[in-house]
DNA sequence: AATGAATGAGACTTCATTCAT
DNA sequence: TATGAATGAAGTCTCATTCAT
């Protein structure tokens, strides 16, 4: 049962979010989150610390599912090569699904002055390790070459699929995800198999 | 010969990349540029129209030897698989000299209410053209398997590079060029060839 | 009942007249206008869109009482030389008690760069209506000469009333209300009766 | 013989005038001045001690011949209503001669806060001198009325044909200087003559 | 005689935050 | 639980003036 508070509370998270995505965090006001969520100016205060806080509690609140479904994927295959395979298509379908705060997140990343800039490192470290296990796993099983350094190759996979991801949803949101999974993990399976 | 007005320009340019790269462009303040550039707040006025021009003023200025570097990586070699190689370690190598440059392209790419947005659209597109023309002719020769979307294969790479290069400067900047690319051209060329 | 919000305009409204009737709307500054308002410099800010607008709407609010003082003034004479009579008087009562907004509309009117230029045009030529109208009438029942333009009458008669008034209240401020009145309307009542 | 300095101040001057008549003084910046006049911002501090000193001189440079125009139109008509006649005549011409100079004085006139107000107010009693003086004359030889005050009806007269002039310039150019001329001056003879 | 790059005080405006209701 | 008027520090920008050339 969403109460009056709760309802509120996530009429703002919204706003914030859908702004701070188009115009960064600084570039975003108090004001315009306000009138965009349809609530006044000391609703922000009442509920949060200050304009920072709003943020850090937006990301909190964001974060918690999605290292649950990354989890969820690497626990769904145990075979090294399907579980890269599942986790880069997790990370395609939740960005597709929360594309601001995936844009929020790209941006705010190389950020050395927030609050939530730790948060944020550390949430990337713990998706990575995820693809690094599995390649570590590959290595070991032969299905992955055994040149390449897993950690490296975890982090330049994940840019990839971001960067690939985001090129698709703001230049070419017209293909689908089947294709841009496809292509993808096509060249992610052969830069990494054996 | 370097005229004073030249000078003046090029210390308000070399000012305002080092503090927008740490701050972005919203968190950096007029006045923390004059003091670094070590000039009055009027001679900002007095050379640009206000802030965000003085920022396009550097990136238009910035961007003409960045083609010309990839123009030259490109030319210098004949073979497809030797040219996204170049094409690549062109890259990094930019990277690494342009660390500001590169961190603030990263974060402003995406934006979406910036007046120089267009033209790093655009650089994006010319750049990525570069890759993608050899994946094409890759193609055509055998060198390069023929599943895939040269266009977002291009992409894919030119962001992989991206992200790899920043992981590294940030979060590990002990490593060496020669470690970095080694990995990445790995990665890359496994990634495409038949 | 006064709201807060409107008392705040109008202590802001009361201290920007002063002022720029005194130097002039660049010649006052917004610290100026805060500072004799007794409020804080966002007050502006919160209420209009700028300084520009604050005049704005200072000047639409105090217009329509004018027109309204003239009107009256104009409906309580039938016979057209009383009701001119009765025009210019109204014109030095309203002088006399708005000095600061007099002054303001003699300086501003004649400026072509302001927003409220419009403005003052047409409530110009509303006043100088009710003149002319009388004139009118004056010389269809043939108390009035009929060899003069009435509108060129009517603004002549209306600018030497304001210059008058401006004159007395500016360099010789002890003159009585009722002696200006009679030197002023001795001269336009001569100057147009047949 | 017009020296080199001597055409860079005229233009200067007006420009000067041109920009402070629609913009006032304090609206007109060097900046505008100078591109207008086609001349460099620092040719101003070369010729002028700033820009008030510049207005300063345009006022003094043009209020000399004015003095002389009226003292010559006084001079030409013994009769104390074609004196009059006379004077009104002149000040019309010298207003279409110098609409921009005319409008500034009007629009500057009333500031309190100017360096050359004195020398403003000692203009216009000189020239409502004239006037006054003729009125004298008049009311002397009974061609004028006695029941008026000479000095204010100098002033009024004065400033009917300014305000008239000025409407005439600004809202209706295309009448003619005779038809002016002789509306004004028929209200203007009808309201003092005996 | 003239230039134009550079200055810095001070102008207008923004905006996160406070607080009485 | 929520409001919105009010705040003031800090931001961007203006502009008369200076000065080396």
């Amino acid at each position: 049962m969403a109460t009056r508070a709760e309802n509120t509370r996530s009429r703002m998270f919204d706003a914030a979010l859908q702004l701070i995505s188009e115009k960064g965090f600084s570039g975003t006001t108090v004001d315009e989150i306000v009138d965009r969520a349809g609530v006044a100016k000391g609703t922000v205060y009442y509920h949060f610390a200050g304009k920072a806080e709003l943020v850090e509690a937006l990301i909190a609140e964001q974060l918690a599912p999605l290292v649950v479904h990354f989890r969820t994927a690497a626990a769904g295959a145990y075979d090294p090569m399907s579980r890269i395979d599942a986790l880069i298509r997790a990370e395609l379908e939740w960005i597709r699904e929360n594309r601001a705060f995936a844009k929020m997140l790209v941006t705010e990343l190389w950020r050395e002055d927030r609050m939530w800039r730790e948060t944020l490192v550390l949430l990337r470290r713990e998706i990575i390790g995820f693809i690094r296990d599995a390649i570590d796993d590959g290595v070991k099983n032969g299905a992955i070459r055994s040149d390449i350094d897993p950690d490296f190759a975890a982090s330049a996979l994940f840019g990839m699929t971001v960067t690939a991801a985001l090129d698709w949803l703001v230049f070419d949101p017209d293909k689908s995800l089947e294709f841009v999974a496809e292509q993808v993990l096509r060249l992610a399976s052969m830069a990494v198999s054996a």
